[in-house]
RNA sequence: GCGGGCGUGGCGAAACCGGUAGACGCAGGCGACUUAAAAUCGCCCUCCCAUGGAGUGCGGGUUCGAGUCCCGCCGCCCGCACCA
């Protein structure tokens, strides 16, 4: 135990002992009948992968120091914390390791709580909740039902990427150039019945909504806006100038109906139901398709990849001019999965279409103009795309490009062969995954019956214990009795589904069930209302879309079903930058973790190492600091310091020994000022004015969580406290330091707190006040400028007038020493700043 | 290709609204204390042809005055990607 008197502040004792306090005092637990006004303070919960990383570290300090702020600014604090408890690698871990994956999950779960309370987060642990408990699940499974029965819910047959080894679904990003992420195995495609969220309904709101997060970065609202991708165009048909196998038009999009008049051929995917009933006699067209569907999935490939066409031989009659047909090629550039798959190519105007009308040797009509000049400029190796006028366009000639998609949509629409429409990048949200480790899809099949949900008084559908993974593919499937079940509606013989929701799902309302968690139901919509939105949300980059729009759109279903209040989860976010760390890697070219080295050498063979990119910490790249090693060196209270310090919140932190020493001087600083009680007398007007604007900038950058900056101001208070003479303001002011510290180096601060006489925890004290009058100084240095160049600097009075400033001004040796005796022809005096001399 | 962001000492970075560029930290240097080391404290630390001059990626512009505003480049990072 660390003695008051002790020289050295003793983390291995003391951060155990406050830890503990805090949990005996329920210092941190959110009460919502507090008359207080209420602060919700969030970080991404972790995904329970076995070890806290640097990252979580990080992520969680910021959180932290706010949350501890807002406490002591007055606010009811709820700032809780669980896990995303389900997902793949707790079955890789069950395969490779022959553990349950809940057995693996609950342990990583114990072990990094450990590390988390080791941190000293002022989290509420009472509200503590694991996505993979049937308690947590199961309200999952009944918002889902909720959905389904508000219509939002729906199954369909869809394409899905299948790994033929591991017999399951990928996500796209598990699939790495056409092959499994984990087996290796070239994926195919494959038609399964699948469950869809119909996110595409809040399509537009999500978008609108956008504009209301005014606390979110930019960056993020527009990554989000792009990814719904809304776009407004012509729907329209096409005549087939001779109908062909059933079909008599063909239907296409586009955002340029302006420019029908320059139309040169229409171009439909190779997947398109005409392609595909065409290529079933037609072997060469089935040879081109199958070589469409495999281009195209790595990146360069889209950039260097050819137009190319094949010409079905079909022609389409123009609308505008039923003696105007135009020819019909597959194409492997028009995409079924957008639009209607089908376009129709205007070369002049578009650099695609261009490409294509020069290799098959097509007409390519100018329709715009940027001026009446340019009517007949020929069209080279560029497709216009600018603003202008139509040309050659009939009825259109003249209008603007805006003015004539009006009027094409408009005479579409009287002739009944197109709509203007909306369309969207935005898919509906596929759900199901034919896994074992997530929430169990809460419906069951009847032959009789169809799809039939589960009873409410049956939820939760828990998932089978008796599982093995000895077999690739997902156990739900082949357990002996689970799937099993009499149907609820007709009592007959019937299936349980066994696919299990994706587990963006899960992560999609546990902030509601942190705000409220009732047995009987997933949240109490009155208490739900007291907390929600939450405040600020701090987590990763890599969320930008995916997470936060399902949150955003799983909300906003819960408020359209009428059970939530809220429309929008999160009024802040905030999206910090990753921890990195130099990198190391041998001759041979293999990565070398820093604990390896010794002197630029690898200890162990005595090889050089060359000095890599500092890169983000990962274990494959061998460059990660484990949290816990750190505590044990330093304490919870350094490790916190560092990651504050130096980098602002939103760029990435680099990872130093050299850091982490400072941080730790600085902790140790800290705790010889508190120490020093020798009474003291008398007041110190400069230290006071330091104070008081520390207390007013520190509260300021906490707030817009500039946390490097809060720190640089601390470092500067602390310093004027080492140089200033003993003093009664000087002893206040130590006190006052320990409160602005407390939310960044808790456990110092309650030791120092407590050592010097102080009752109570100093994580339940109350922020100090700004005296305002002490933020202004009564002297100002004034910097003196010749022709904008500085030539001296004076001290003056506050507020001085321009006459004085201007008189002292001309008075400095510097100044009559550089004007040589000359007049100025001008002089700009800015008060309390500078005088500027125009010579 | 489209969209967004960034570029300041050896390094991480500050700089409110256009007004003393480089606060604060790291690394480094010199010194003090010490038998010594650690710890700690003090001073120095953009560059140069140095009573001065140059300097915030490069080139222009606006202004009494530009890291900050405008125009044109260059480089790096991130997101999306054949989106009709």
């Amino acid at each position: 135990m660390s003695h008051p008197m002790d020289r050295r502040f003793n983390p291995a004792a003391a951060d155990g002992r406050w830890q503990q306090a805090w949990d005996e005092a329920e210092a941190f637990r959110a009460d919502d009948a507090s008359p207080k006004p209420k602060a919700y303070v969030l970080e991404m919960f972790p995904y329970p992968s076995g070890r806290i990383h640097m990252g979580h570290v990080r992520n969680y300090t910021m959180g932290d120091v706010l949350a501890r702020y807002k406490r002591m600014t007055g606010h009811e604090v709820l700032h809780p914390m669980g896990w995303d408890a389900f997902g793949m690698p707790a079955e890789n871990a069950a395969m490779e390791k022959k553990v349950h994956p809940g057995t693996w999950t609950r342990a990583n779960i114990a072990a990094m709580k450990a590390q988390l309370k080791r941190l000293g987060f002022a989290l509420d642990w009472s509200r503590e909740l694991a996505t993979c408990e049937p308690d947590y699940y199961g309200h999952e499974q009944a918002l889902f039902l909720d959905m389904l029965e508000a219509g939002l819910v729906y199954r369909k047959e869809s394409d899905v990427n299948w790994d033929p080894v591991d017999m399951t679904v990928l996500a796209n990003e598990q699939v790495i150039d056409g092959r499994g992420w984990r087996s290796g195995a070239l994926v195919e495609r494959r038609k399964l019945s699948q469950w869809f969220l119909k996110i595409t309904d809040f399509a537009d709101e999500l978008l609108d909504g956008l504009d209301g997060l005014d606390h979110w970065p930019e960056k993020v609202k527009l990554m989000q806006a792009n990814w719904i991708g809304r776009s407004k165009g012509l729907k329209m048909h096409f005549a087939l100038a001779e109908p062909v196998a059933d079909t008599a038009s063909i239907e296409v999009y586009t955002t340029r109906p302006d420019t029908l008049y320059g139309a040169s051929f229409v171009a439909i995917a190779a997947d398109h139901p005409l392609a595909l009933a065409l290529a079933e006699n037609n072997a060469a067209l089935a040879a081109f398709a199958e070589e469409c569907r495999h281009t195209g999935t790595a990146t360069a490939d889209i950039e260097t990849a050819e137009k190319k066409g094949y010409d079905t031989g079909l022609s389409v009659v123009h609308p505008f001019d039923p003696a105007w047909t135009l020819p019909v090629f597959v194409a492997n550039f028009v995409l079924m999965d957008y639009g209607t798959g089908a376009v129709f190519g205007c070369p002049a105007h578009d650099q695609r279409d261009l490409d294509f009308a020069r290799k098959y040797a097509l007409p390519v009509t100018r329709v715009v103009a940027p001026s009446p000049e340019e009517a007949d400029a020929p069209i080279h190796d560029e497709a216009y795309t600018g603003p202008g006028k139509l040309v050659h366009s009939g009825f259109l000639d003249g209008m603007t490009v805006e003015d004539g998609k009006a009027a094409a949509i408009a005479r579409a629409e009287a002739e009944g062969w197109g709509q203007g429409t909306t369309v969207w990048r935005l898919r509906d949200w596929g759900v199901s995954r034919q896994r074992y480790w997530g929430t169990p899809i809460p419906v069951i099949h009847c032959e009789a019956c169809g799809v039939v949900p589960v009873p409410r008084d049956q939820l939760p559908v828990v998932l089978p214990e008796d599982v093995s993974f000895d077999i690739p593919g997902n156990p739900l499937d082949r357990h002996p009795t689970w799937r099993h079940v009499a149907c609820p509606s007709c009592g007959g013989e019937a299936r349980r589904e066994t696919d299990t929701l994706d587990t963006f799902a899960d992560s999609s309302w546990y902030f509601v069930r942190f705000a409220s968690q009732p047995k009987d139901k997933a949240f109490d919509r009155d208490t739900v209302a007291q907390w929600l939105p939450v405040g600020q949300y701090i987590g990763g980059v890599e969320h930008a879309i995916l997470h936060l729009l399902y949150a955003r759109f799983w909300t906003r279903a819960l408020k359209r079903i009428g059970k939530l209040d809220v429309a929008e989860p999160f009024a802040g976010l905030f999206t910090q930058g990753m921890v990195t760390h130099e990198t190391y890697k041998a001759p041979d070219g293999r990565w070398i973790s820093p604990e390896e080295i010794k002197d630029g050498v690898i200890v162990e063979t005595g090889e050089p190492v060359t000095v890599g990119r500092v890169e983000k910490m990962s274990k494959s790249k061998k460059n990660t600091v484990d949290p816990t090693e750190i505590l044990d060196q330093y304490g919870a209270d350094a490790a916190r310091w560092f990651m504050l310090s130096d980098s602002p919140p939103e760029r990435d932190l680099e990872w130093s020994e050299a850091g982490i020493e400072g941080a730790w001087r600085f902790v140790q600083r800290v705790w010889r000022l508190a120490i020093d009680r020798e009474p003291a007398e008398g007041a110190d007007k400069d230290l006071d004015r330091k104070l008081h604007k520390t207390i007013a900038g520190v509260a300021e950058d906490i707030e817009a969580l500039s946390f490097n900056k809060a720190v640089a101001k601390l470092y500067e208070l602390a310093s004027a406290l080492e140089k200033a003479a003993p003093s009664a303001s000087r002893t206040q002011a130590i006190d006052t330091m320990l409160l602005l510290v407390a939310p960044m180096i808790p456990h110092l601060s309650e030791e120092a707190w407590s050592a010097r006489g102080h009752e109570g925890l100093i994580a339940q004290a109350g922020w100090p006040a700004v005296d305002p009058a002490l933020l202004v100084d009564d002297e100002v240095t004034i910097a003196v400028q010749i022709n904008g160049k500085l030539r001296d600097t004076l001290t003056a009075p506050k507020g001085a007038d321009k006459a004085t400033l201007e008189a002292m001004a001309r008075g400095s040796e510097k100044v009559i020493a550089f004007l040589e005796g000359k007049e100025p022809k001008k002089v700009i005096v800015v008060p309390d700043r500078l005088v500027n001399l125009v010579a």
